[in-house]
DNA sequence: AAATTTCACAGACTATAGTCTGTAATTTAT
DNA sequence: ATAAATTACAGACTATAGTCTGTGAAATTT
């Protein structure tokens, strides 16, 4: 059925308060903005606040879900002839480069920080879930056309691709914009793919 | 020179304040502890408190820095003939039981947490700094006896070890207990490593 | 259509990390 | 020995995330 009058008023409130805040956290960076001034600026109040939010990380994840549109066109547009190992190291690329140009070392920073808070619900594992499907049909892929070793399960495999990835966001959140996020990123895949991989290269 | 009698007492205090938090931590659990609360059981102040440490994280990483000694005991222990690999392999292993058993998942989570919030000093890359001589001396063997392949210099090499711990950190702070620290350590360790070495093993 | 229930929201209130200022004891300078 | 400077500390104060309660309009039930 369609949205009730009051549904829409609600949905209406929410976008105000996530405009004004992604406004405000662009503008001044996440950790000096205040609930109050987003509430503020929103022409809204902390009850409206949190009735939509639990939680001004929470709010910030809003823009951290755009990254699942992007996994999603990423693997539309991917040749069908291309290797898995190939597949993957395109993917940490293009994913490396969105989150680098798209979302920026701030809000990761914040993600990987609020996901540590205890009886936060799971963001990060929640929408790392739709990179691990893609990840893992990869993998599987890999180890059925016998490119990938079996020594481990496609599942396991997958979770240490992913956690490379999680290991390299840490790191540059860590050490900041010196950090060559698509190069470290390429390195690190490179490295633990080819103690995978059946064939010896270089 | 010897400490005066004001340093003498102020490190009294620090003290004090150190072993009233830690045992809290203990009871309660780092985030169910107010400063107030440290304050009040060690008879000191907030003024006292902040003197001695500059946020409620700092006090935790007191206990951290405990690590560093545990790495200094490791090295002298270590048998000279082992190979590179075995020896990056055992530290891994020994380091993670020795975070699970004596340190735990609760301050590991805060320090992790912690290392990320801006402003803050580099506690993380600090500690890490002891731990990162010792896989570098590790690494540099593995290359001159012709162990390790030398398409990364020994310093990457290094810095992509270290970044396996921290995300395996990551994770068991991510996914809590049910994570088993150190086998999935030593699987993602043996795997990177295996990308590295000249001889191919399995 | 009247009564009842629900719920989005407003804004006062609470909890707590961290700051600021004053003070008294100690140390240093004269 | 006296004066001046330093500093460890006490505790009031501030900033801010998050909670709680009341309200009125919309939805639902009778």
């Amino acid at each position: 059925m369609s949205p009730s009058l009051r549904q829409q008023k609600a949905l209406q409130t929410k976008q105000r308060i996530v405009a004004a805040a992604l406004d405000l956290f662009s503008k001044k960076g996440f950790d000096h903005v205040t609930v109050d001034e987003i509430v503020q600026v929103s022409n809204t109040s902390k009850g409206a606040f949190y009735v939509h939010f639990n939680s001004k990380y929470e709010i910030f994840l809003e823009k951290f879900k755009e990254i699942d549109e992007f996994y999603e066109n990423f693997t539309e547009t991917l040749p069908e002839e291309m290797g898995s190992y190939e597949k993957i190291l395109l993917l940490t690329k293009s994913q490396m480069i969105y989150l680098k140009d798209c979302l920026g070392i701030d809000l990761i920073r914040t993600v990987y920080m609020s996901a540590l808070i205890p009886n936060q619900p799971k963001f990060l594992s929640n929408t790392d879930r739709t990179l691990f499907k893609i990840v893992h049909s990869f993998v599987n892929e890999g180890q059925e056309n016998g490119e990938f070793k079996k020594y481990l399960s496609s599942q396991e495999i997958t979770m240490l691709i992913t956690r490379c990835m999680r290991g390299t966001l840490y790191d540059w959140a860590l050490f900041g914009e010196e950090f060559d996020l698509v190069e470290e990123s390429q390195k690190f895949i490179r490295t633990i793919l080819s103690g995978m991989l059946t064939k010896v290269d270089n």
